[in-house]
DNA sequence: GGGCAATACG
DNA sequence: CGTA
DNA sequence: GCCC
């Protein structure tokens, strides 16, 4: 998810460079940029793609070494960010300007303009402990923390892993969700699941979010909202039947439904059901099997397929919060905290009130928070 | 020196 | 702790 | 790592 690149509207993502992109800024250009990233456009190549590919593997070296939430990944990742949004860095005092970029990211930046590369993260590439961690956490169950003591005692390959037999579902799949998806990939399984959810539930509606929605050319995996629109409350009990549905067709392998709010609410005692925050999406994560078409597919694949159920009055919360990217999603929490606001994907609220703040659309979260659509 | 987004749940 |  |  660290590698989502946020934008705005549903064209977030396309390439805005022009021709003026050649013409040397003054610094005062690179302060101008907004210091959060909800408040500017991030476009995919951006101006300084080579740098940002660069500055990404020492932020994914952090993330490896301390974990996402780490201070030290966050200081990359929100500098990687401002550097997405900005425009073509020739000089590091245009650089310098940049809010969230400090003098150790300067000075790499430095190294970057004149030798077009930085020495730090090409070890980093090569180096025996960052390809060990990095393939070890691609594993379905395996984070951080578990990679770091796998690789503390000695486990250095994903044959090792499978040896110790503890993720048995992570490893029955892993192949297949090591390949990315096309964009065609993409929409195909949601059509697939579209075609049985009418059969469900008739008149429910889905979008695709995630790095698909952002522009992203390849996913590893798909988002899918479904509402039932205009009808409040329509929407309750839609997973449960479309998840039945699903694996009852083959569609989930038996062992395919990782984690369903939904079906785990059927062994659930009812007092701990009800304490369920009333705002929290129903939302299922599960193994997708995409059947072969014998043309772009000549075999089953299987997917990773997080379906997330939504009221229709917050069918615009749940769009903002399932599309990220994860920056843009921090970001907007700040803006929504210093607003008196609280977001989260099951909607917005007020903070003293505890009142909800009907969003229908996107353009609503962003209206009440007073963010521009870009 | 404190804060960095946020939270439900298995 | 891991996942979203 | 960067900002207040």
């Amino acid at each position: 998810p660290q590698d989502r690149v946020h934008l705005h509207g549903p064209s977030r993502d396309h390439d805005s460079r022009s021709p003026s992109d050649s013409i040397s800024l003054p610094p005062s250009a690179f302060a101008a940029v907004p210091t959060l990233s909800v408040y500017r456009k991030s476009p995919r190549p951006c101006p300084n793609q080579a740098l940002v590919d660069e500055l990404a593997v020492l932020r994914s070296w952090r993330f490896l070494q301390h974990g996402t939430g780490a201070p030290e990944s966050i200081s990359y990742a929100t500098a990687i960010s401002a550097i997405i949004g900005a425009p073509k860095i020739d000089n590091v005092e245009q650089a310098r300007k940049l809010h969230k970029v400090g003098p150790k990211l300067l000075i790499k930046i430095d190294e970057f303009l004149t030798t077009g590369k930085i020495a730090e993260s090409e070890e980093t590439r090569n180096s025996a402990k960052f390809k060990a961690l990095d393939e070890m956490t691609s594993v379905y169950g395996v984070g951080q923390k578990t990679a770091v003591e796998l690789y503390e005692n000695g486990i250095r390959s994903l044959e090792q892993m499978r040896a110790l037999d503890r993720w048995p579902i992570g490893f029955k799949y892993q192949e297949d969700m090591q390949i990315k998806m096309s964009r065609a990939d993409c929409e195909s399984v949601a059509n697939f699941i579209r075609i049985q959810l009418d059969r469900v539930e008739p008149g429910a509606h889905t979008v695709l979010l995630g790095g698909y929605r952002r522009g992203k050319t390849h996913s590893s995996d798909i988002d899918l909202l479904c509402t039932y629109p205009h009808e409040e409350g329509k929407e309750k009990g839609i997973l449960s039947r479309l998840l039945y549905r699903l694996l009852a067709k083959g569609l989930i392998p038996e062992d395919g439904v990782l984690w369903s709010s939904s079906f785990a609410s059927h062994n659930v005692a009812p007092e701990r059901a009800s304490t369920r925050s009333f705002d929290s999406l129903d939302k299922a994560f599960v193994i997708f099997r995409h059947p072969a078409n014998g043309i772009t597919r000549k075999r089953d694949y299987f997917r990773r397929v997080d379906i997330i159920i939504t009221a229709w009055s917050t069918f615009g919360s749940a769009v903002v919060g399932w599309t990220g990217s994860t920056q843009f999603e921090r970001d907007l929490r700040q803006v929504a905290e210093k607003k008196g606001y609280k977001f989260e994907a099951g909607g917005l609220f007020d903070k003293q009130t505890g009142v909800r703040i009907p969003t229908l659309t996107e353009k609503d979260v962003f209206r009440a928070l007073d963010i521009p659509w870009l």
